[in-house]
RNA sequence: GGGCUCGUAGCUCAGUUGGUUAGAGCGUUACGUUGACAUCGUAAAGGUCGCCCGUUCGAGUCGGGCCGAGCCCACCA
């Protein structure tokens, strides 16, 4: 063993072993009965390791490895996310470096060159995964585009459909009029815009008027309503009668919405359904006409009048003129505001009505909001529980469909004939019901990706056939993710679980602390503050980087700022748990007779009880804090034991008795049953340097596969302990009488100990040798 | 705007039912290459536990208020 542990010499080849010794994966375990089941949350395809990522793997690996220990058959089920709109963009972009986009290639071909990207960069985050040490069973890995995912996928729509839960409408959308596309909510940007708020005057029939606040004048065109607060006194006896709307003299009516804010300019808005989302909220409510003023592709329709075909710019200017002139624009104030712009190409947004596919959200958030209530499925930390409770009771209906070509295609068959008829069915018909004769058409567009990522639990498993795996490992036992997937992904699971499988997906979900730049703000690429995980990596082992990071996480912090310095820390506690290997490894080697099967317990000193005991009571709260999701509070209890315990008194103690015929062998063999306690406790956590270690003494065995270490309550021991602290206090005493006599720790010049207590007179020798050693200042 | 979290040593953080002298790592200072380890050891300096009020024999810990920092969601005419 050299004197530094490298983990780049070990941790590739490590890793390889498992791979090849085959107990990452369940069949390897068959004879085991109780299992332990987790599926990682799939990382997007264009992905790369992120601290997040890093987090939450260390997290999970540890339970698997802790179970895996434990005696049960133990799936830690992979894969990877199409990431729909992700990663559509990525080869966009890829495509815009050649000068093409994907309407020039077509759908057909463009998909063709995505999945080209997905297998020549698709893995590389599963790559990075095996770095980290995550034993997970690389044989079941999946993708949510594989074939048989996708049936699974199309199976889940069509039994929604058939049940009525799927219907299609129309809907405000976020619409990029240079893209021509909509878009995502994800994918828009909000950008402070310094603009005007402009008031408008619209009149009554016969007199006085009503005025409005808008930053978009030009779509007063549309408007079809102007909203008040109910509340508002100003206004409550104009609601119901009507004013003429301006440059169109419409009639429209004045209603109340509670949506209305009083406070925002006049505290009486303009009502534009086709153009505005929160007023097709409002327009959805009290049934107002929809009118289109602009068109997808940014310019004024017909609708407008004589503004039609202009921009919107354009009509925006010549709209303000034309109000000015007609003496109906009261002010014009500066105004700051968050614009909202497509995050590929900065265009403004300008919502649109488009037909889009839904699913009904209010009987299937039921039984979902039920079996958390219930605490069937256990949310850590608690409070995240009154989150999910919250956003499922108040769920709207999910808009299941993108117009993407990354995807899953809508099982939905157009009559090319009758253009809004259709039919749902996983295969092209042969015949189109409708017209007897076309070609029926799929649907172009896709699902949400998040659609097929709300079946990864139970899809993954062979789902909806009866497969093996499925009925052996489902449900599953455990989450790990992050908060801000709680409703995208996390509530979305569980109602599509218990409505295809009648089961709940997992039995906790874990909200791991989000990892922060050390400045306090949130990790991201675009802000430059994000530190990469490989890069540490490769400085300090990955052991390193798994304990670096386990160990800042603690209780129920929802977030902490990433700090290098404990994977520091965690690399040098790596080479001390590495020498305190060594150091009895060479003990032994000097005692070539020792043979540690051969030993039996007896005639044991004070110390070598104390650490018995000690060992045994961490054990004890290693396995309860994994059991508990307390892995921080685990590892630096490890830390501080393995360190300020074990290494700083025992080890040094041990080296005294040694010296001794009497006290030599079990001294040793303390020392390896100690070790080995604690080579096993520390497995989970790093996995890599306690399985090097483990090797130097054990080459034809994997830790990995070992017991986990039971605790053995008749060596706890509470009055050893306190006694051992006395005399700890005792070597201070002697230690500080030595320096202040100024003697030099060869000398021999005993200190009386003029205290009656046993323990030490029995302990003399050894606690004035210890003394000598604790006092090495000149 | 809604929800949530945090404020303890120069920095990053522990401190589980309120109870002796408030801890760790890094950094700083001094000393030390003692056969496991300098990725180490021994020690030292450094804190009115954000501020105010309350409950209590007793508060870093419980309650209320204020100030400050940040996370998530929603996004505003």
């Amino acid at each position: 063993m050299e004197k530094v542990y490298q983990p780049k010499k070990y941790e590739e080849k490590i890793y390889r072993l498992w791979e090849k010794s085959g107990f990452f994966n369940p069949d390897k375990l068959a004879k085991r009965k109780k299992t332990y089941t987790i599926s990682i949350p799939p990382p997007n395809v264009t992905g790369s390791l992120h601290m997040g990522h890093a987090l939450n793997s260390a997290i999970q690996d540890i339970l698997i490895r802790f179970y895996r220990m434990n005696g049960y058959r133990t799936l830690w089920l992979p894969g990877i996310d199409h990431a729909g709109i992700a990663t559509q963009n990525v080869v966009e972009k890829e495509l815009k470096k050649e000068g093409l986009t994907r309407h020039q290639l077509g759908r057909e071909k463009f998909v063709e060159r995505v999945w080209q990207w997905v297998k020549q960069y698709g893995n590389l985050i599963i790559e990075q995964f095996k770095k980290l040490g995550c034993s997970c069973d690389w044989s079941r890995q999946r993708f949510t585009l594989d074939k048989e995912y996708a049936k699974a996928v199309e199976f889940a729509f069509i039994h929604y459909y058939k049940k009525g839960l799927i219907y299609r409408g129309p809907r405000i959308v976020n619409w990029c009029p240079r893209c021509e596309t909509a878009i995502s909510d994800i994918e828009v940007k909000y950008q402070e815009t310094k603009g005007k708020l402009w008031y408008i005057k619209y009149k009554f029939k016969i007199q006085n008027s009503i005025v409005v606040a808008t930053t978009r004048p030009e779509t007063m065109l549309g408007d079809t309503a102007v909203a008040v607060n109910p509340n508002d006194e100003r206004y409550k006896n104009l609601i119901g009668q009507k004013v003429v709307l301006p440059l169109v003299n419409r009639e429209i009516p004045i209603i109340a919405h509670p949506l209305v804010d009083k406070e925002f300019g006049t505290g009486a808005v303009k009502v534009t359904p086709a153009h505005d989302p929160i007023d097709w909220q409002i327009g959805k409510e009290k049934k107002l006409a929809v009118i289109n003023v602009i068109g997808p592709d940014g310019k004024m329709t017909q609708e407008a009048g004589k503004y039609a075909g202009l921009s919107v710019l354009k009509a925006r200017e010549m709209i303000i003129q034309d109000l000015k002139n007609l003496n109906l624009l009261e002010k014009e104030e500066e105004y700051t505001y968050n614009i909202a712009l497509c995050d590929r190409c900065h265009t403004p947004i300008e919502p649109q009505i488009s037909t889009q596919w839904f699913l009904k959200m209010k009987e299937l958030a039921k039984p979902a909001i039920e079996v958390v209530r219930k605490n069937k499925i256990k949310i850590i930390p608690q409070r995240y529980k009154k989150v999910y409770l919250n956003w499922l009771s108040r769920v709207e209906d999910w808009c299941i469909s993108r117009q993407l070509w990354w995807g899953h295609q809508l099982p939905v068959w157009f009559c090319q004939n009758q253009k809004e008829k259709f039919i749902v069915s996983l295969k092209k018909p042969l015949k189109c019901p409708f017209c007897g004769r076309c070609k029926m058409q799929q649907s172009e567009e896709v699902l949400d990706t998040w659609f097929s990522s709300a079946l990864w639990p139970f899809a993954t498993l062979g789902w909806p056939k009866k497969t093996k795996d499925f009925k052996k490992f489902y449900p599953t036992d455990f989450l790990s993710t992050a908060q801000e997937i709680l409703y995208l992904w996390v509530a979305r699971m569980v109602f599509s679980s218990l409505e295809f499988t009648g089961k709940i997906p997992f039995k906790s979900v874990y909200i791991h602390p989000t990892v922060l730049a050390i400045s306090g703000k949130r990790m991201s690429k675009s802000l430059g503050t994000g530190v990469d995980p490989l890069e540490i990596g490769e400085k300090f082992g990955f052991d390193a980087v798994r304990m670096g990071l386990i160990y800042q996480i603690s209780r129920d912090q929802q977030a902490f700022k990433f700090d290098e310095r404990t994977i520091l820390a965690s690399r040098n506690f790596i080479n001390k748990l590495w020498n305190i290997a060594r150091f009895i490894k060479i003990s032994t080697k000097k005692d070539s007779k020792f043979k540690i099967q051969n030993f039996q317990l007896k005639s044991l000193t004070l110390f070598d009880k104390w650490i018995l005991s000690r060992i045994n009571t961490i054990i004890d709260s290693t396995t309860k804090k994994i059991k508990n999701y307390q892995f921080g509070e685990a590892i630096r209890e490890l830390y501080d034991f393995i360190w300020h315990e074990f290494a700083d008194w025992y080890l040094e103690i041990s080296k005294i008795q040694m010296e001794n015929i009497k006290t030599k062998d079990s001294t040793l063999f303390i020392l390896y049953y100690s070790l080995f306690n604690i080579l096993k406790l520390l497995h989970p956590f790093i996995p890599f340097v306690t399985e090097v270690i483990w090797q130097q003494f054990f080459a034809q065995k994997f830790l990995m596969m070992e017991n986990w270490p039971k605790i053995n309550k008749k060596f706890i021991n509470k009055k050893v302990e306190e006694d051992f602290k006395k005399i700890k206090s005792l070597i201070v005493e002697i230690r500080n009488w030595r320096k202040e006599k100024n003697i030099l720790p060869q000398e021999i010049i005993e200190y009386q100990i003029n205290k009656p207590e046993k323990i030490f007179s029995e302990n003399k020798e050894i606690i004035e040798k210890l003394a000598k050693v604790k006092l090495n200042c000149s």
